[in-house]
DNA sequence: CAAAGCATGTAAGCAGTTACATGATTGT
DNA sequence: ACAATCATGTAACTGCTTACATGCTTTG
């Protein structure tokens, strides 16, 4: 997957200027993309050329200058081929993980503290997106179909969060209980 | 995160070889990184410049000559503090998830086929994972915390793609609700 | 005999981030 | 007065991937 289809995507609700894009992509939960404007507006340049949108400059009063780009049918078609193609499987990639792979250098209480503050984080990062999902978000909604994928979406981000604080805490109740049979056994 | 901090857990675990940390990152399921050589050689003799390491040259009767690499206290002590530092939170990235979000061209039957053939490659990714749990797998065991960890950090990936699987499921369960509502209720 | 494994390395490129540059307007 | 929003763009960089090159050994 790239930026590519993405923008192709949102081109395929409505006809928007970079600006508009950028800011979408910025903070919609379900892209990771970083609220970078560089690749939305050299991306927008180079579907350009290819032939896939088109781009109207619109002048305003007050405000510079916007680039309006359309979609293009050459465009649906990319965006079509790319929708029905075979699915990926999510990509997780966990900094934590890692870190908490190569932790024998740390002490107990060091491992016990940062759980905590990952947990805090996690925490944190759901009240949040519960906040954002409460107020109706951006996003089309086409039909029927469209709210309910949207909602599902939103809501697998969020299940993903809560499994990983369920695992979070189990770990950490894990591990003082790990600590309580090696100190208080005594034996074996 | 880089693969720095990867490289270097490795070597406090034991020495190795370039082509050795790589196969480890290639095939540990809490690596999101390709086993892709290039990085782990180029960053190797980067930490070796940095002084994070020693090299040292093996010969082998039949194979070739494999370097060995070492951590150095300057190495731990960069990783230890690179292990204390803040937790960051998980990054999921599902080109799947968008594609459902700009799915509004397709019709109910191409979403339909396109969530049952991710909820088979999330079903054969969750047999393989648990296939590999099963026969003990690599990995450093220097005490039970250390054993503890590391089977809870496979677990959090099952975890993760449990939920998804489930929540694959839901959705498409809720699609075909919307549709008989749709189709068969008539009015309203 | 071919494929896979052992072992190191280089070249070229894509994807994505940070930071900089410009300049009017609106809100605190 | 300062920051944020609107709006577009460039330069430089990091992180990571694909593909290529070499050559011997073991396994199927």
């Amino acid at each position: 997957m790239s930026i590519r289809h993405a923008i192709l995507g949102f081109l395929s609700w409505k006809p928007a200027s970079g600006y508009e894009i950028k800011k979408f992509l910025a903070d919609s939960t379900w892209s990771h993309w970083s609220g970078n404007n560089n690749q939305v507006y050299t991306t927008l340049v180079q579907l350009h050329r290819e032939g896939l949108v088109t781009v109207e400059t619109v002048q305003q009063e007050k405000y510079p200058a916007r680039k309006m780009y359309a979609i293009e049918p050459s465009g649906f078609d990319e965006l079509r081929r790319w929708l029905v193609s075979m699915p990926e499987l999510p990509e997780l990639r966990s900094a934590f993980h890692v870190q908490l792979a190569w932790g024998e250098l740390l002490g107990d209480d060091d491992i016990v503290d940062l759980l905590g503050r990952y947990e805090r984080e996690l925490e944190g990062q759901l009240l949040l997106r519960r906040e954002l999902a409460r107020r109706g978000r951006e996003g089309p909604s086409r039909s029927p179909r469209e709210a309910f994928l949207w909602k599902r979406i939103d809501e697998s981000g969020m299940a993903a969060l809560e499994t990983e604080l369920e695992w979070t805490r189990a770990t950490r109740a894990g591990l003082f209980d790990l600590r309580r049979r090696t100190v208080s056994g005594g034996g074996k």
